[in-house]
DNA sequence: TGCGCAGCGGTCGTTACTTA
DNA sequence: TAAGTAACGACCGCTGCGCA
């Protein structure tokens, strides 16, 4: 995919910044060694390495900008899939949330205030609480894609690939969206790298694995938050064993799902997409309303029928962000199994 | 300091027009 | 005639300002 050079100068004025800051708090010496290398057949950021006492530390740096809790979750995925050996986050900001789940998950970072986190033994360096800087290197922007309409668009290309070469109209119809939104969203998605080809010659989704995790970073913030009924408590714990949740035109996601798929998690939460107005379910279910409670409802938003076993099932795409977005280390280890599973063949890594 | 209102900008749906 | 594009308007959310 080609990148523009605007992006190139940003991420390097990041990571030369992020290491001033670093170096200037700490008096330590951390330095660029090589710049957009190759590691495992896959293009890295930069080499960057920190000398302490006699010792080299070397990290693969990874710019990355707008960090959020599932980006850093889906780069706990990557770690413990071992696609990089030692890496290191570099970004603009790390606010003290995140910088304490990048410590809880093992993740070294630094930032362009001198927030960072090394643990090399005996060196061990945290430093969180820096505040954000007021300018702002690069503003967030705004893809329709990403936005929550295309967001539905996406999902329906990611869960059936074919879709791409569909009539507008019928696009529109399967992710539940108005014509005008598949023109913008088709037009993004071939500006941003995700889509080649026109209707004639055929379209084709490419770089997929990107893709998915582009959608995975931008639905619980997008579009999740839009979708949520309510919250809820039932009475019991394992109520949900004794719920046809097909009788209620609904389907469980999150770790249900996950639980009914891998057997490798105990759910905590309940998560379910319904297509109607939730009151039979609750009543049936005894659920109440409570602002913390364990049952999330959200309402559906594809028309696609996802070809798979599991009918009484979401799509797995959803299974995985919901599990990436709860964040605690065994919904992110559950998230990787389904993503080995049933999303690699989809997203054609296998 | 907190609340409410107004204005503005962005998003998205509808519809009409263009193109093949 | 079907499919894609563009324009327009409605709606929603954010921000800033004024008032209590």
């Amino acid at each position: 995919m080609m990148i523009p050079k605007e992006t190139h100068n940003k991420e390097a004025e990041v990571l030369e910044r992020a290491l001033e800051a670093f170096n200037k708090l700490t008096g330590l010496n951390f330095m660029v060694e090589e710049r957009e290398v190759d590691i495992e057949g896959r293009e890295a950021d930069a080499i960057i390495s920190l000398a302490v006492d006699g010792k080299v530390f070397r990290y693969v740096a990874e710019i990355e900008k707008f960090l959020t809790p599932v980006k850093i979750n889906l780069i706990f995925l990557k770690k413990l899939a071992q696609l990089h050996p030692k890496r290191i986050i570099v970004t603009d900001y790390i606010n003290p949330n995140l910088a304490e789940q990048l410590r809880k998950l093992d993740i070294p970072f630094i930032d362009i205030t001198g927030n960072a986190y090394i643990k090399e033994p005996p060196v061990y360096i945290f430093i969180k609480g820096n505040k954000q800087q007021i300018e702002v290197l690069a503003k967030k922007q705004k893809i329709r894609a990403f936005q929550p309409t295309g967001l539905k668009v996406v999902f329906a290309f990611l869960c059936q690939p074919e879709l791409v070469n569909a009539p507008y109209r019928e696009i529109a119809k399967k992710a539940k969206v108005a014509l005008g939104t598949v023109g913008w969203v088709m037009r993004d998605l071939k500006e941003a790298g995700f889509l080649i080809g026109t209707k004639k010659r055929g379209r084709k989704l490419i770089n997929r694995r990107k893709l998915l995790d582009r959608w995975v970073e931008a639905y619980p913030e997008n579009l999740r938050p839009k979708l949520l009924v309510g919250r809820y408590q039932a009475e019991k714990d394992d109520w949900w064993k004794f719920t046809q949740i097909q009788d209620f035109n609904a389907y469980w996601g999150g770790e249900i799902a996950a639980a009914k798929i891998t057997q490798y998690l105990k759910p905590e939460i309940a998560t379910i997409y319904i297509n109607d107005t939730p009151t039979k379910f609750l009543l049936h279910n005894k659920l109440a309303k409570k602002p913390d409670g364990n049952v999330e409802i959200l309402k559906t938003f594809w028309e696609i029928d996802y070809n798979w076993p599991y009918k009484d099932l979401v799509p797995p795409i959803l299974i995985y962000v919901d599990l990436l977005a709860t964040g605690d280390t065994r919904s992110i280890e559950t998230a990787q199994i389904i993503y080995e599973r049933e999303l690699a063949r989809l997203i054609g890594e296998n």
